[in-house]
DNA sequence: GCCGACTTTTT
DNA sequence: AAAAGTCGG
């Protein structure tokens, strides 16, 4: 009787699960276990929202997990002690995962290989199914461990094919012997999101087929349409694997109208992500590059970080986004856009509070992800274009032409129709005392003249 | 080392 | 029209 352990991490699913499909065609007996990290708990990167959000995905998958004759273990603690007490308990000869991107992920594959070889047991890493191609599978023609621009990426990409998505095994064997552990309750998670979707696969599965029928065809005409929202939302399904990225990347390539190869650029953007941080895991808390930046601290600089974090900067589609994110746990694309470039350019303060916000809020945080796409709006990740500047009233009117958005998520200016409700600082005295919202707590050339002054004096200095 | 090209804009 | 440098072939 052969035996196997499959740790699931950030691929909660048993459709296209290379590590799992393995593992069952390997053995008799296959032990699915997650667990619940102590490490991950204690750091910054836990948050109420994404804890929720990752007991309906584990629920979910024991309910998967059962269908077919089995379920999944669950416990909590070191990573690395618990596979190792359970591989021995169940007398596994094997331990299968797929590989992870973050300097985390990578530090615990190490330490994995390290203890079941202490043990006689073997770590087999599958390749990443985080992305549809998996990171160092293409890199540029010159050397390099991966590449730095989108475009060409993108290229070679594209001229990749994701392998072919795995059908979920029939049935799945579990040792007796081996107690099951406890799934904890959604419901016991304090501080969650009014408005947070829900987890697992069969719900990831209905919200791609529902999107692919009803939203992916106009996808580029509308994805930068704030008040329409009319993106996938998927991306809390890729964050915990709930969705795999090649199938949908398969599904989508099946041209579905022209919004298909839109979402299939968004879809390479998440594996360009990550196969940065892949080859440069230092990046989730360092500059990519170095723009010789010194952030505005101090009590001002704390005043107005509280400001952008409660969406009271004055600035209405900045605050609506904001709200956004409270109450849902989730923040339309161009919103994250804009109040980043908020941050960093006008407030110019430091990405990483605003990434570490986002990490706190967000269902779909996700290193690679955030970190990177922080930095790239900062202009020390990949951006060629370090100056780029979004304003946020011309942001507002562009993308919110009829101010819907800015109404739907700001009640106190609920009563202000049309376009003006981007500027309200512009209507006479009497009618804004009608209305309790702050003035705006920087003015856009203020703050971009902060921003660039600082960048010049660092560059300066960075000569000396 | 040359040179074409570069998610997300602003004026 | 000018981004503002820098990547990648």
């Amino acid at each position: 009787m052969t035996v196997s352990v499959v740790l699931f991490t950030s691929d909660l699913r048993l459709r296209d699960h290379p590590p799992l499909s393995a593992a069952v065609a390997a053995g008799d007996y296959v032990v699915p276990l997650f667990v619940r990290d102590a490490a991950i708990a204690a750091s910054g990167f836990a948050a109420p929202n994404r804890e929720a959000f990752l007991r309906d995905c584990l629920a979910d998958l024991d309910a998967g997990l059962r269908e077919r004759g089995g379920r999944l273990v669950v416990r909590s603690g070191d990573v690395v002690d618990v596979v190792r007490g359970i591989a021995a308990r169940a007398r596994a000869e094997e331990v299968h995962v797929a590989a992870g991107v973050s300097g985390y992920a990578q530090a615990r594959e190490r330490r994995l290989v390290r203890a079941l070889e202490a043990d006689g047991r073997r770590l087999r890493v599958h390749d990443a199914v985080i992305t549809a191609v998996a990171p160092g599978a293409v890199t540029p023609s010159g050397g390099s461990d991966h590449f730095a621009v989108f475009t060409p990426y993108f290229t070679r990409w594209s001229a990749e094919r994701p392998r072919r998505p795995l059908r979920a095994p029939r049935a799945v064997r579990v040792p007796e012997g081996v107690p099951s552990g406890r799934i904890p309750r959604r419901e016991a998670v304090r501080g969650v999101a009014e408005g947070l979707a829900g987890g697992g696969e069969k719900a990831g599965r209905a919200l791609l087929l529902s999107w692919r029928r009803s939203g992916l065809a106009d996808y580029a005409a509308h994805h930068d349409d704030l008040p329409g929202d009319a993106t996938s939302r998927l991306s809390p399904h890729l964050h915990f694997g709930t969705l795999s990225p090649a199938e949908l990347v398969h599904l989508a390539r099946e041209k579905y109208g022209p919004g298909s190869d839109a979402f299939v650029r968004q879809l390479c953007w998440r594996d360009f992500h990550h196969q940065v941080l892949a080859a440069r895991p230092e990046a989730s808390a360092a500059d990519y590059r170095e723009r010789h930046d010194h952030w505005r601290e101090g009590t001002s600089a704390a005043r107005d970080i509280q400001a952008w974090k409660e969406g009271r900067t004055g600035y209405p589609v900045v605050d609506a986004a904001m709200r956004q994110l409270l109450h849902e746990g989730w923040m339309h694309n161009r919103g994250r856009l804009l109040v980043a470039s908020f941050l960093t350019k006008t407030l110019y303060v430091d990405w990483r509070v605003g990434a570490q916000h986002f990490l706190e809020h967000l269902v779909d945080g996700d290193i690679a992800n955030n970190q990177l796409n922080w930095q790239w709006v900062a202009g020390t990740g990949t951006d060629t274009r370090p100056n780029r500047v979004l304003n946020p009233v011309l942001q507002g009117r562009r993308y919110d032409p009829d101010g819907v958005y800015v109404r739907r998520w700001l009640p106190e200016l609920a009563g202000l129709a049309g376009r003006r409700v981007h500027e309200p600082w512009k209507l006479g005295a009497a009618e804004r005392a009608g209305y309790d919202y702050p003035e705006p707590i920087v003015g856009l050339g203020e703050g971009l003249a902060r921003f660039k002054g600082a960048r010049e004096r660092g560059r300066e200095r960075g000569r000396d």
